[in-house]
DNA sequence: GAAGTATTTGGACGAGCGTCCAAAAGATTC
DNA sequence: GAATCTTTTGGACGCTCGTCCAAATACTTC
C-alpha cells in the first residue's frame, strides 16, 4: 500500500508538510505541473525525502487531494445532519463561493482533483466514493427538509452546480453567492409543474 | 502576434492537424502534460515544426483550446437565437451531457481550458470574453422566452451548472440529461417566492 | 554515551523536456 | 529548369524531470 513507515512525531510533521504543500501547489500550478522539486522547495525539504514517505510523487498528490476533499466536505456534511433548514443549507453550499481566496483556492483544487480522477488510476474510485457519499447525505437532508421531488437527482445537480460555480468564479469575480442563491433556491423549491409548453 | 507565416495549403493542413491533436490530448493527458513530442507524435510530424507555426507549445495549446471552445459554442449560440422554446433550449444545453465520448471528451477540454485560464496568461482574457458573450446570449434568450426573473444571474448559474455536470459526469456515468432536466427546469421556471421559511 | 532505529541529505542516474537551427525537401514562379 | 520561397527534417543545446541510494544526521532506548 502507501509507504508510510512513520514512527516519530518529526517524521509525521514532515509528511504532513508535504501533503499541505501539494494542496497549495496543485491549484496554483496545475496537477501535472507540480514537480518533486517544486513541492520539496515549498515544503522546505529535499526532493529525495518524497520517496521515503510516499511510493511516488503521484501517490503523494493523490493522497493529498483526496484527503483535502474529504476534509473539506466533513464540516458541511455534519451541518446537513444537524437539522438545518433548506435555506440555511443552500447558503452553506454557496458560502464556499465567497470564501474564494486567490492564494489558496480550494475550489480549484476540487476541480483539478476531479480531472486527475477522470484520467483514471486509483484516484478515480476513491474520489467517486467520497463524492457519492456526500451526495447521498445531501439527498437525505433534502428529504428531511421537506423536498418532495427526486432528491437524488436534485442533490447531484446541486453538487455539480456548486462545483461549476466555483470554476466560473475563478474567471468572473462578480459571480457571488448572492447572485446564485435565488436561482438554485428555485431548483430546490417545491417540485413544480413537470412540463411547460412550447409557444 | 501569433507566428503564422502560412502561405500554402499544405502548411495550413499541418498547422490544423497540430491544433486538432492538442484538442484530443489536452483532455486525455491533462493540460500541462501535453508535451511537444507527444503532440508531434499524435499529429504525425516532428517536434521542431511546432515553432515554425507557433510561438511556443503553450501558444499552440491556448489557440487550440480557445478555438475549440468558441467552435463548440457556435451552434448552440445560433440555436438560441433561432426562436427555440425554454424546454427546447434546456434540452440542447443538456444534450452535451449524453454526447459524452470517452475517446474525445470535449467536456473535459472545457474544464481543462478553464483551469489553464484561471492560472493566468493571455488565455484568461480571451476565454472570459468568449464565455461572457455566450452567457449574455443565453440571458437574452431567457428574456425572449418569457423568463421574468434575473436573467443574467440565471444564465450564469445555468452555464456553471452545465459545466459542473459535465465534470461530474466524467466520474458518474449515471448522471444523464434526463436526470438533470427536471431540476434545472425548476430553476428556469417562473420566478417563485423569494424566500421560504425556516421550520 | 553507546547502540540501534528513524529520518534526512546531497548527489547522482538516465530519460525526457522546450526550443533552436542549418540543411534538406517540396512547392511556386518566371 | 533555375531561382525563389515555403515547409519540414534531424539533430543538437542546456535544463529539469522522477527516482534512487549510500552516507550523514537526529532521535529514542537502554
Amino acid at each position: 500500500m502507501t509507504t508510510a513507515h512513520v514512527k516519530t512525531a518529526k517524521g509525521t510533521r514532515t509528511r504532513d508538510r508535504m501533503l499541505e504543500s501539494a494542496v497549495v501547489l496543485i491549484p496554483r500550478l496545475g496537477w501535472s505541473a507540480v514537480t518533486a522539486r517544486a513541492l520539496a522547495g515549498h515544503a522546505g525539504v529535499r526532493p529525495g525525502i518524497i520517496h521515503y514517505h510516499f511510493d511516488s510523487l503521484e501517490a503523494l498528490l493523490a493522497e493529498a487531494a483526496v484527503g483535502a476533499v474529504r476534509e473539506a466536505l466533513e464540516y458541511p456534511s455534519r451541518q446537513l445532519e444537524s437539522g438545518i433548514s433548506l435555506d440555511e443549507g443552500l447558503h452553506m453550499f454557496l458560502a464556499a463561493l465567497d470564501e474564494f481566496a486567490p492564494d489558496e483556492p480550494v475550489n480549484l483544487l476540487f476541480v483539478e482533483t476531479f480531472l486527475a480522477a477522470a484520467r483514471g488510476g486509483v484516484l478515480r474510485g476513491e474520489l467517486a466514493q467520497v463524492l457519492l457519499d456526500f451526495r447521498t447525505r445531501t439527498a437525505r437532508w433534502l428529504e428531511r427538509v421537506g423536498f418532495d421531488g427526486d432528491a437524488d437527482a436534485t442533490a447531484a445537480v446541486l453538487a455539480a452546480a456548486v462545483d461549476g460555480l466555483m470554476l466560473h468564479r475563478a474567471l468572473d469575480p462578480g459571480l457571488t453567492a448572492d447572485k446564485a442563491f435565488p436561482v438554485l433556491r428555485r431548483a430546490l423549491g417545491t417540485t413544480a409543474a413537470t412540463e411547460g409548453s412550447s409557444p
